[in-house]
RNA sequence: GCCCAUGUGGUGGAAUUGGUAGACGCGUUGGACUCAAAAUCCAAUGAUAGCAAUAUCGUGAGGGUCCGAGUCCCUCCAUGGGCACCA
């Protein structure tokens, strides 16, 4: 029985006293391979389930390419800024600094426990003053740049947590620590300018291994739009002001303008008569949260100004309102409303009966040459009292329609509408409800042989009684005229006009689909993109609008109101100027406080220290900014100061960092794909224009793990502790190796996969069997053996690249497939075993160390080379294949790998089965692929 | 509402990318060893029918392409994640 216990103990000294994953940065000598784990807060609880689960991929990885010959950098740190720490600080009256010096003691004790193959040697830690001294420093060359700057704006604001937060902490309108209520709130900030990277983090996406769906995450989170720019003036004023648009083609159809009601005109073009309904919405909106503002299916609300925008198309006047669901955020905070194309301007619109225009006519049926021009009507008519519509069904000639019919010379679309409904129908007491959008549609008659074109307007009326004259039929005229439930329409109408113009009668709803365009002067007639690139002509000509590209990303709010971070290196003078600190002075460390807790007016707990605070800079009074980093600063670039931790001229030497970046492999929760994933392209992306990282970005490859959850399938935390799991308490009871083992056995790292005890002991079963095998039983032998071959190198095969493509779980099945393969045998030939051992290693580190030790090495295998494989020996010369007959399987087939396709035919063939399948039908070929299957086909 | 994933036995999951569905593990059942239990080893294990050979069904549902579909196409459902009045 091998003592767990002891193996690990002795294994983890061992690797400690001899250094064996120290890593030589400047040995350029080896190719080189930089394996990244996503680094740790550390929290006062220790580890949890799921850490062991990235960390053991990543050290697979890590360990496998030291034994193929790799200088590997495989480094560990810690994310040490952050709340919990500061929470500890304003209830004890401690200093953070120490309550997070324990914690990172606890992880770095159960990391080792774990058995990680980390050089510690390049440990980091963001609270480190050595650490933030360049972190300090990356901010002020931002800040020098620009790209670091104080701005007046809308922030989100958390009374309970007494600080502003970035967008990507507000979830929900709550804040993502503690969710709690996050408002707006204007404020001067410290922001970074992460939007001027925004087409540079568009296209890095293009050339990194990542996710698919984290890629598209960011995608949308920067949230690229090709739009316009058009400038409005306000009548019997010199003031105009910008709308953006990704719709300029649909100016013609411009009713109104709306502004957010933060924008800077609104108080200048309220008229008297409106100012105090306008003031009164204003307040509202401001003390609206987050959440509020978001509602679900809100209802469209918003005052009118009294003031009126001239269409620069057209110089008519539309009216100027204010509402909500224009953003100040984005954009320019103010739209042209087009409500005939854009469904909450339609909402909107309707509500204050505002005019809608279309502008753009749906396109239905298909496009011919030489076609005749109609104008014509769809009517829809409905019976309340029945909840039925009135169709005509023309049974196999032509389907179920509405009542549909052609315009007559200087016959108006109602006038029309009513004739038809009553000459097809007999109905002639019918209400107006609504005239629907004009569609374009395009058919052929067989009657007439001609294609034609019309123009066609949709009418929903209701019946208000069952009076009836006699139908008007022409003789060709034959149909059934009926009432039909809305049900039988969805499934039976099939005519596109009629189910579309169906569509707008029945539902409030704006056209927003593509079409060509009406009344629109010279852009009649065409299509969306033409109609976008001469309008932009027109704008750009009489220099009232061009193109434009927003981004829905905002500026990373980077300053937060605590004292557990970052101190931004600034100081602000008397005269209102700044500036940042000379090199020398970082880097600035946190002043010691006796009271740690925020300020209520929403200032920095650094506002306490008044020495530090009030100082003299450059000769002249100052006073430092109090406001500290975010959690997410640090994390930004610590994984270019692990090539050079201690470097105390530059954050990393720019020699080694081309040696090392890009990261080649990073694993880590996909609960960082906009924040930390984020931004740290853009740092990298930045440095890289600084010329001072070689890479533009810093992450080649990136792999999220899933989540381990409880036995019960849901996430393992407060709410169901009996169903946590504690690293610990698995390592004492099992061992790290079977944790490990079992961690990766569970099934594909990227997905969620539920604990089970039971496989837990299943490892340790696994683990044992094998020590059995190799140890106690004297299996091994220093012979030649030949009937394990074939499966050795099959197995040394399959667990090589699987370890390369993270597909541990399938590794370790082959492993297990090897072992029953051994425990039928009564001789393990020396290479086999060494070899598998080899394999199991980056998995099972103690153990098989151990098991090394007991074959007769006295140095670490950490360092021994990596198994190879003989491609010749792993060819199977013998295959199972299948026989199909007309697809089902008939019967399975031994064939050689010298067989011919004749030979596996001919066997195929002259099986029992198949001769019974085949009789009285006729052969129509026969598809043999070669070590797959033999497919028949009869008749 | 929009975007992206995912859906396979009692269960965790495999499937060479269009070629014998269910590898490997768990669980279950039977057997060996034992006074007995544990541990270990051997065997069976998708469902239904049949003594069996075998047959039918079977990868969320319904269609389609193909000699052949878990895999490709269309429609829908469910779960998870992201975004959400983004002009």
């Amino acid at each position: 029985m091998m003592n767990v216990k002891e193996i690990e103990n002795k294994w983890q000294k061992y690797w400690e006293d001899n250094k064996t994953f120290y890593t030589d940065l400047k040995d350029f000598s080896k190719p080189k391979y930089y394996v990244l784990d996503m680094f740790p807060y550390p929290s006062g609880v220790g580890l949890h389930a799921g850490h062991p689960e990235g960390y053991t991929a990543t050290d697979i990885v890590a360990r496998m390419k030291k034994m193929q010959g790799y200088n590997v950098l495989h480094p560990m740190g810690f994310d040490s800024f952050g709340l919990p720490a500061e929470q500890y600080a304003i209830s004890t009256g401690n200093h953070p600094a120490s309550f997070t010096e324990k914690n990172i003691e606890t992880f770095r004790k159960q990391l080792k426990m774990l058995g990680f193959s980390y050089d510690w040697s390049k440990e980091v830690s963001t609270s480190d003053p050595k650490f933030y001294k360049w972190t300090q420093w990356i901010f002020k060359k931002l800040y020098e740049d620009g790209l670091a700057k104080e701005v007046e704006m809308p922030v989100n604001w958390c009374e309970e947590l007494g600080t502003v937060l970035a967008n990507d902490e507000v979830i929900d309108g709550k804040s993502e620590r503690g969710g709690y209520p996050v408002v707006r709130k204007m404020m001067k900030q410290w922001v970074i300018d992460i939007p001027a990277y925004a087409e540079r983090l568009l296209d890095g996406l293009e050339t990194i291994e990542w996710p698919e769906s984290t890629k598209e995450i960011q995608r949308n989170w920067i949230g690229k739009s090709i739009g316009a720019h058009i400038d409005f003036k306000v009548k019997d004023t010199n003031e105009s002001f910008t709308v953006f648009t990704t719709r300029c083609d649909t100016l013609f159809g411009a009713t109104y303008c709306v502004l957010s009601p933060e924008h800077r005109l609104v108080d200048l073009i309220t008229t008297n008569e409106q100012k105090e309904k306008v003031e009164k919405y204003k307040k509202e909106a401001a003390s609206k949260s987050d959440l509020e503002r978001t509602e679900l299916n809100k209802e469209k609300t918003g005052v009118f100004t009294g003031a009126f925008a001239i269409n620069p198309v057209n110089n008519k006047e539309i009216p100027i309102w204010i509402s909500d669901y224009v953003l100040a955020s984005y954009g320019t905070g103010a739209i042209m409303a087009v409500p005939a194309h854009d469904q909450r301007d339609y909402e909107f619109a309707k509500k204050f009966n505002l005019p809608v225009i279309q502008v753009l006519e749906e396109v239905t049926g298909k496009v011919h040459d030489n076609e005749t021009h109609k104008n014509s009507i769809v009517a829809v008519v409905y019976d309340e009292s029945a909840n039925k519509y009135l169709t005509i069904n023309w049974g196999n000639k032509g389907g179920r329609l509405f009542i549909g019919g052609t315009r007559k010379d200087g016959e108006d679309a109602l006038t029309c509408a009513l004739r038809e409904i009553k000459e097809e129908t007999g109905y002639d007491n019918l209400e107006l409800v609504k005239e629907t959008f004009k569609m374009n549609h395009h058919y052929y008659a067989y009657n007439k042989d001609k294609y034609f074109e019309i123009e066609c307007t949709g009418f929903l009326f209701k019946l208000k009684n069952n009076h009836q004259v006699n139908q008007e039929l022409d003789t060709d005229e034959n149909f059934k005229v009926e009432w039909v439930s809305k049900e039988i329409i969805d499934e039976e109408i099939k005519d596109e006009l009629h189910k579309k113009t169906f569509i707008y009668a029945t539902n409030e709803i704006a056209m927003e689909n593509d079409g060509i365009h009406i009344n629109s002067e010279y852009l009649n007639n065409l299509n969306k993109e033409d109609a976008i690139s001469k309008m932009l002509e027109f704008l750009e000509d009489k220099r009232i609008g061009s193109k434009h590209i927003n981004y829905r990303i905002r500026d990373w709010i980077f300053a937060r109101q605590r004292y557990w971070g970052e101190p931004i290196p600034i100081v602000h003078y008397e005269d209102g100027t700044s500036d940042a600190l000379k090199d020398d002075d970082l880097p600035l460390v946190l002043p010691e406080l006796m009271d740690y807790s925020p300020n209520k007016d929403g200032s920095s707990p650094l506002n306490k220290a008044k020495e530090w605070v009030n100082i003299e800079y450059n000769g002249k009074k100052a006073l430092r900014e109090t406001s500290t980093m975010p959690g997410s600063a640090g994390s930004s670039w610590y994984f270019l100061r692990y090539i050079d931790p201690n470097n105390e001229d530059e954050f990393a030497n720019y020699e080694l960092l081309k040696h090392w970046m890009p990261v080649d492999l990073y694993i880590g929760g996909p609960e960082h794909a906009v924040g930390h994933l984020l931004y740290s392209r853009m740092w990298n992306n930045y440095l890289y224009d600084k010329g001072l990282v070689p890479t533009k970005e810093p992450f080649k490859k990136l792999v999220h793990q899933g989540m381990i959850l409880g036995a019960n399938g849901i996430k393992m935390g407060k709410r169901y502790p009996e169903y946590s799991v504690n690293p610990n308490d698995i390592v004492e009871k099992y061992g790290a190796d079977t944790l490990r083992l079992y961690e990766m056995f569970m099934g594909p790292l990227e997905a969620d996969k539920p604990w089970n005890n039971n496989g837990v002991e299943a490892s340790r079963k696994f683990l044992d069997r094998i020590w059995r095998l190799f140890i106690e039983e004297e299996k091994v032998k220093d012979e030649e053996n030949k009937t394990l071959e074939k499966i050795y190198h099959q197995t040394v095969k399959k667990v090589t690249n699987d370890y390369e493509t993270l597909n541990f779980n399938t590794a370790i099945s082959q492993m297990m497939i090897f072992i029953n393969a051994v425990q039928k045998e009564n001789i393990l030939p020396l290479e086999y075993a060494e070899g598998f051992i080899k394999l199991l290693n980056p998995i099972a580190p103690f153990m098989t160390e151990e098991m090394w030790n007991k074959l007769g090495h006295d140095k670490t295998i950490a360092t021994e080379p990596w198994p190879l494989y003989d491609e010749e020996k792993c060819r199977e010369n013998e295959f199972d294949i299948g026989v199909q007959v007309n697809g089902k399987l008939r019967a399975t087939i031994k064939v050689l790998e010298t067989d011919t396709e004749d030979d596996i035919k001919e066997k195929a063939l002259s099986e029992q089965n198949v001769i019974k399948h085949l009789e009285g039908k006729e052969i129509i070929k026969v598809i043999v692929i070669p070590k797959r299957i033999v497919s028949i086909v009869v008749k």
